[in-house]
DNA sequence: GCTAATATAGACCGAACGGTCTATATTAGT
DNA sequence: ACTAATATAGACCGTTCGGTCTATATTAGC
């Protein structure tokens, strides 16, 4: 990796959080020379515009995210497994990958209206992780694990939801008391679903 | 109505599309004379900050929701046609009652961070929807219309987490769908616990 | 160690931001 | 109809915004 990779690479790291906190309208670019202690002009050499580094950013704060459920979900070896693992990568704020919260969340409310590049972005991992829970349900049918009956597509989109909707809740109320009550009913209901 | 309260109340109504669609920080005071087709002097007449603007524009747009939320469930008369009734309203996007999607979402995920004021007013607001929730759902056991195992607490964080993360993902993806698949499984949920 | 390429700092720019102020309309009370 | 109070327009202000440009460091190849 190349200097100026490197210096990208750290001022999109440096700039995560940032963006992940303030959105994107709300994160200026002064804010970013002070978290990386550059000058704009240092800045301006590695993206040409705010929204260049914006777009990289959202890649980012995504990306880690996918990542780290990938992570713990491949370090799962049965279907439940692999359920609960995703789950708990969401139950546990203190968990993310990013400070600031679920990047799906966040910049998914921010450019709903407003900025469609972002939105796709926010747009394919919100699908994706759906398939991803579905294809986990999929072959726990296949090898046995879950009832035939277990309707993978209606549950992944159950599961994400919950879990979007868990997320805004607990960090407008600033607990985690309803986030463990909403992960702890969709435990129970993947139990039930146990072959 | 004084002429100043009509103005200050005129100004508040044609803001409260634009800064549920942009934003709080998304919406600049230039968009407000632009939607008002006022001067800077005349607003600051009726507002003496754009925080202030904004903060009452965020119990408008909350208001506004919670208003059409009793309107409907009031005029249903069964515990479970109240239930169906909130559904509804979030049901069709295009029900709700201000442009630019549910006024919790939206400034529940922008204030969470950075706007401690704004952050209270969506924490209220999200409480006595599920208070409201809960509430009716008692009322059903008690009258007899619904079981006695009916967990009245735990129904209505989870009703009010699914339908907060189905506005997400509607939005996101920019289709009704998912909002639908949603709805039915709650109503039938609803309809499982009916004595 | 010299040189060519690259990376960076910081002064600078115009535009847009939130907000003020005064002169002028407009209103409401008598 | 006159006057006192109120409401409004729009010029103006300092600040901050995203972005540019040039002079200077710093790097990498030889």
């Amino acid at each position: 990796m190349s200097k100026s990779e490197r210096t990208r690479q750290f001022i999109i790291e440096q700039s995560a959080p940032l963006f992940n906190r303030k959105g994107v309208a709300g994160t200026a670019m002064s804010d970013v020379m002070a978290a990386t202690k550059m000058a704009k002009g240092g800045l301006y050499g590695h993206f040409e515009s705010k929204d260049e580094l914006s777009f990289a950013v959202v890649d980012y704060n995504l990306g880690k995210l996918v990542e780290k459920v990938n992570d713990v979900v491949n370090r799962a070896v049965t279907a439940k497994d692999k359920l609960f693992a995703f789950l708990g990568v969401f139950s546990n704020p203190m968990q993310f990958p990013v400070e600031g919260g679920c990047p799906m969340l966040n910049f998914g409310t921010e450019a709903d209206d407003t900025n469609p590049v972002i939105n796709q972005k926010v747009k394919g991992t919100i699908l994706s992780a759906q398939t991803k829970i579905a294809a986990i349900i999929d072959k726990g049918i296949s090898s046995g694990e879950f009832k035939q009956g277990f309707d993978a597509g209606e549950f992944s989109i159950k599961m994400l939801t919950l879990i979007e909707g868990g997320t805004l809740i607990g960090r407008v109320l600033q607990t985690n008391s309803q986030m463990g009550i909403i992960v702890n009913l969709l435990k129970k209901e993947i139990e039930q679903q146990l072959a």
